[in-house]
DNA sequence: TAAAATCAATAGGCATAGCCTATAGCTGGC
DNA sequence: GCCAGCTATAGGCTATGCCTATTGATTTTA
């Protein structure tokens, strides 16, 4: 049973003449004729009965003509929800960023996207970097901002942001008032470090061991606040992205000036995904915003 | 969009799998992708995200799913509605019938039939014979019986029945112990006969005419009680047919001699009608209880 | 009453569309 | 880095739906 032959036979019906349903139906009559047949073979029995001068439906016909078009209703229902929802701007999104990230870039983009996308049913998980892989993975996260580079080649990656690190120095520091240094400067402070987990701790690890500099750390925290709070009483030093810098904090930070010592932030989406128009454009947004 | 692409889809779905969709749907992978990317191409929008190891539902897929199990059940049902009233024994049944027939003959059919087919909703007109036959062409009637022959070919006729006709004649007549005559024997006596549009009148008439006989009617009835308690009385002679005769009138019956001196009676539908099973069954039933 | 018209069914030819096998291209696991 | 598994693509085949022309039956018109 195919859904031209049920358009036929509603047409047939409607039109009480197979030449009229042709006609009706942009096809030649003797078509139509073969696909009733056809659909009547298949049933088992005769829909119309044909009286030379005109066509009317059986008593079965009469029964199957409300079903017919319950059948058509529903594929054009089908059809309209996806032509209704395709191009929507509505929908779910689901945003993973981690944590130091999260504070200080987010915000503005999130009242942004509510005011442009209200109809959007937007979420935000915070979470460090290999949750986020898994939630991405298993698409329960749609698009998250993480410190590039990851690993894994199923994930699709759009950098959008490259900062640079600072040192965070007690006020009273003899680098404090440097306009920059090297981290080399740094080989006899005690450091104050994210905790394990935290890419960050890794950037600034990975920039530490480039500097043959082998940090000793005193404290470790999951946010840069505590850290920070910490650093201005004279208890060590830290490393932290340029957007952390906090003026509120008792704090000098004094931009590192080794070739490296950056973070790269992008947008991580899994490969193969198809986007919905609204995860589109907040990834447009992120790249656009800052460049 | 096809009955196959949809099912095809549900099988994906089901499955996350095109491999083994194609398998559960019994055709080849290549088939069974070519189908889902013209359905997505005809939707505008990707249904599955392809991700290597698995395939999932995009956002637009999982909402198109429900949709898609709609159309197929509203299929089923469809076709489970007609396998299942096509050789049902329920449905409507409407038998005509003429006022010179329905007394006589009828009511044994009718017991036989509400005990062989208790679903089946039976109805009864009893019109004469033009009008009977516009309700067949209306299909306001399914089965008419007749006597024949009827014009017009777009009517089917089932002869069953060939009954001789009798004189109906007072006790007293000269006649009246005859055990058969001529309707010449007929040509003094006053006739009461039924009402013109009777088909029966005809039939009497008829016959008189082969007789060379233009009878006297001095009454006219629409029914044959009248007229043989009439007849009873003295007043006249009629002309019944053998199924009228009712020994509890005061009359006599003799049979008419005459060669042509018949009535036949028999079903008739409208040509090209497809009937339902109750409906062959009745058409059976009158052919083969008499035979 | 005969000719013309109408309508559905049939016949025959053609093009498309779906299916198949083989294979490419890619991913993930060993 | 090779192998296994999965989907997409390519090419060929067949079936099927569509078309035009025609038949056959019936109805309307002249």
């Amino acid at each position: 049973m195919e859904i031209h032959q049920l358009r036929y036979f509603c047409a047939v019906a409607e039109t009480s003449s197979f030449s009229r349903a042709a006609v009706q139906s942009h096809v030649s009559q003797p078509s139509l004729s073969q696909q009733i047949l056809k659909l009547e073979d298949e049933l088992g029995a005769r829909l119309f009965d044909r009286l030379g001068r005109s066509v009317r439906l059986t008593e079965l016909g009469k029964t199957f003509l409300p079903r017919a078009r319950a059948v058509l209703r529903e594929l054009e229902a089908a059809k309209g929800d996806v032509d209704e929802r395709k191009d929507s701007v509505g929908g779910s999104i689901c945003i993973g960023v981690i944590p130091t990230i999260a504070p200080y870039l987010l915000p503005p983009h999130l009242t942004f996207f509510t005011r442009q996308f209200p109809q959007a049913r937007l979420a935000v998980v915070e979470e460090i970097t290999p949750v986020l892989l898994e939630r991405l993975r298993a698409s329960s996260v749609d698009i998250a901002i993480l410190a590039l580079p990851i690993r894994g080649n199923e994930f699709e990656t759009f950098p959008f942001l490259t900062e640079r690190l600072f040192a965070a120095l007690p006020k009273d520091h003899k680098l404090a008032r440097h306009s920059s240094l090297s981290l080399k400067d740094l080989r006899a402070e005690p450091f104050l470090l994210l905790r394990d987990g935290h890419c960050f701790r890794d950037t600034a690890i990975a920039a530490c061991d480039r500097a043959r500099l082998n940090p000793q750390i005193i404290f470790e925290s999951g946010q840069f606040s505590s850290i920070l709070s910490m650093v201005g009483t004279g208890m060590g030093v830290s490393i932290v992205p340029e957007m952390a810098i906090d003026k509120r904090q008792a704090c000098r930070y004094v931009r590192i000036a080794d070739s490296e010592a950056t973070r790269t932030i992008g947008a991580v989406v899994l490969r193969g995904r198809s986007l919905t128009r609204v995860q589109l454009a907040f990834l447009w947004r992120l790249r656009n915003a800052v460049a």
